[in-house]
DNA sequence: CACTCTACCTGTGCGC
DNA sequence: TGCGCACAGGTAGAGT
């Protein structure tokens, strides 16, 4: 499940390692799922593709965001993609053949191959001449977030912190997993409302926001006790449900918070903020 | 505004 | 062994 630090190992592995998607020409792009493309016509997505040049590979929040130079002087458009819960992407070397789930295949100069493999077909791509046609809505990278923009959005409202972590529009790149790994390492219960949180509090949500996801973006990823490996970010809480928690030993919970499978342990977790009602959520 | 629900999908893992 | 089913979750959009 691929949040802020997957999408950014993937982005760093196009960019920055051989063959870099940087400087490849599109010859032609194949699209093999009909619902993959969003935005625009299939006719008018692979059209606009077509001879057009890789000039940058960056990302905001989950949004994989490619730019690419026409070629013609005209101005470039750009390539969005989101991997939802499944996709992948990937460079191929020529010939290589098409997998059971890829949904898109762009095919490069030199015999390359950009593939976009999905298995649950959750994940869309955009071609835009303006990427805030898609990222518009969303707030700051939960990396890049000014303290500022972070400590008004907590104040603001009664949202409990598990379901405004995962809000895109208050910072993006949180899912699921980064969430509860947060509010553990954070000692936050799930349902704390952000309004109840003082300065000390805010302080160290924000902090364990910056420092849950830099450590998981040197570790390329999360490690969810084996079931599920992109990384080697071991999850405190995550698909760790009964299982012992490993600061002090009770077992952690999963409870149903805003519709998402929430896990949490119930002795490191009850700090509201200044106040104590651990009874309230436990 | 805040929240809940549903739809979109299919591989996985469970109980029987 | 195999069947049916609940479940996983990011996002949009509709409903409460």
């Amino acid at each position: 499940m691929p949040e802020l630090p997957e999408v950014e190992y993937v982005v760093r592995t196009l960019r920055d390692t051989e063959p870099s998607l940087i400087g490849r020409r599109i010859e032609q792009a194949h699209v093999l799922s009909e619902n993959v493309v969003a935005g625009s016509l299939e006719t008018v997505f692979c059209h606009g593709l077509q001879g057009s040049t890789f000039t940058s590979v960056s990302r905001l929040g989950k949004y994989i965001i490619c730019g690419l130079d026409s070629g013609s002087g005209s101005d470039g458009n750009w390539l969005v993609i989101h991997l939802r819960m499944t996709g992948r992407l990937y460079l191929v070397s020529g010939g290589e053949a098409l997998g059971q789930h890829t949904r898109l295949s762009i095919s490069l100069d030199q015999g390359w191959a950009l593939h976009f493999d999905d298995p649950r077909k959750f994940g869309r791509v955009w071609l835009t001449p303006n990427p805030l046609d898609i990222t518009g809505k969303l707030g700051p990278d939960a990396l890049a977030a000014p303290r500022d923009t972070f400590f008004q959005g907590l104040g603001k409202g009664r949202r409990a912190l598990k379901p405004l972590l995962l809000d895109q529009g208050f910072v993006c790149g949180i899912g699921n997993i980064y969430a509860d790994e947060i509010l553990f390492r954070a000692g936050f219960h799930p349902l704390t409302p952000g309004s109840s949180l003082d300065t000390d509090g805010k302080s160290r949500l924000y902090a364990t926001v910056l420092s849950v996801l830099q450590e998981a973006v040197a570790a390329g990823g999360a490690n969810i006790d084996g079931v599920f490996k992109a990384g080697g970010f071991m999850t405190a809480v995550y698909g760790r449900d009964g299982k012992p928690c490993r600061q002090c030993g009770a077992t952690i919970l999963k409870i149903r918070v805003a519709q998402r499978g929430t896990h949490y342990c119930p002795q490191c977790q009850l700090f509201r903020g200044g106040e104590n009602s651990q009874e309230k959520y436990s």
